[in-house]
DNA sequence: TAGGCCATCTGGTCCT
DNA sequence: AGGACCAGATGGCCTA
């Protein structure tokens, strides 16, 4: 980088700053940048003979005219210089002092810009985060695989809401992982109760469909604590998950005496209940009241604009069993863009119906 | 220590 | 001209 930035006279500006911006820095609150001008402070004054050269082809030729920043660069003897033709095309303006000045402005503005935008858009991730299966705030899922299950669990809800049957456990988590590095991939098995080590140990023995290589047999270390027993163990270290702070969308609704309840770890909303295993009527545990307005108060956030037409339902499955397992598509052989020419295909139930399908 | 992930800066491009 | 968006570069942090 900073090659580039002495071997570029155009970025010029840049390398003022670092150099000396604490000042300039308006309204930059952030505790990054002056992490960084510091650690790049010695580097650029080392290099501030680099930077010389470079400043007296723009900014010393505009010192000579600084009391006019606007007076465009004219025939100072630069474009035709020697027995050379003049220089075609849009003449560049000198860069003097006020010129620079207001550049070093825009570019500070457009950083703080920039970080705004990105700090939006590391929000609407965390929100994305929170409503996809496995949402833990100690540990979060990295970007790419928060949008690669995001996507694996869009397309799982479409398909069951096309067809309008509750998939087998090892089907539906195989779909959420689909893509997902080994790390998510355990730790989505984890949430849904899955031995991740069953579940792969079948997916191969499908002949690597989904990919001979995404999830390797080996080196799955944890086993599901919890196969036996629906709750989580409360007070014990029996899943390795949960020492990541991890806790299935089963543990974060159905127990609500678990720890995580209390820990000041887990906070804000958990993930959806889509335990498809038959436990999430758990959740209707005592009275129903409570319990299903927790369950619909999800679905209804979630389906909220579903038109109320029932699901045909008559599609092929794609959360059968293993026979009709090869209708899980992989992202290679199923664009993403005909995920959505279902829908367009199929109605759609409500959610109270969708909700039928997990809560009995 | 290598690799993954992340935040930030930056210049380019497009649009209003 | 200025803002939004994007992608490349860079360095820090963390973990296996």
């Amino acid at each position: 980088m900073l090659t580039r930035l002495f071997n570029d006279p155009s970025l010029l500006p840049s390398v003022q700053k670092y150099s000396g911006w604490v000042e300039e820095s308006d309204d930059d609150d952030d505790d990054v940048v002056p992490k960084v001008k510091d650690e790049d402070q010695e580097t650029h004054d080392d290099s501030s003979d680099l930077i010389g050269d470079s400043r007296t082809q723009s900014e010393h030729a505009g010192e000579d005219d600084d009391e006019d920043d606007d007076h465009d660069e004219e025939d100072d003897g630069e474009d035709t210089e020697g027995d050379r033709p003049k220089k075609r095309g849009p003449k560049k303006r000198k860069m003097t002092p006020a010129r620079v000045e207001r550049s070093k402005m825009r570019r500070v503005k457009a950083n703080a810009r920039e970080r705004t935008r990105m700090h939006d858009l590391n929000s609407a991730l965390d929100n994305l985060r929170k409503v996809v299966p496995c949402y833990s705030k100690t540990q979060k899922l990295s970007k790419i695989e928060t949008l690669r299950l995001a996507k694996n669990y869009i397309w799982a809800l479409s398909e069951i809401l096309r067809c309008g049957k509750r998939p087998d456990l090892v089907s539906y988590v195989q779909t959420l992982c689909k893509g997902l590095s080994q790390p998510t991939t355990n730790l989505v098995a984890g949430c849904l109760q899955l031995n991740s080590r069953n579940f792969l140990t079948e997916q191969c023995q499908e002949g690597g469909r989904y990919g001979s290589g995404s999830f390797p047999v080996h080196s799955y270390p944890y086993q599901c604590a919890r196969l036996s027993s629906p709750h989580c163990q409360t007070g014990s270290n029996a899943h390795p998950l949960r020492t990541h702070g991890y806790c299935s969308a089963y543990d974060s609704y159905g127990g609500s005496g678990s720890p995580e309840y209390n820990s000041p770890e887990y906070e804000g909303p958990a993930s959806p209940p889509l335990c498809i295993n038959g436990n999430f009527s758990l959740k209707h545990q005592g009275s129903a009241s409570p319990d299903t307005e927790r369950g619909s108060y999800h679905y209804s956030m979630h389906y909220s604009g579903m038109p109320g037409s029932r699901a045909t339902g008559t599609h092929n499955l794609v959360f059968g069993s293993s026979g009709s397992r090869s209708g899980i598509h992989s992202e290679n052989v199923l664009p993403y863009h005909d995920m959505h020419l279902h829908h367009e295909r199929a109605p759609v139930p409500v959610y109270d119906e969708l909700n039928a399908f997990f809560h009995n």
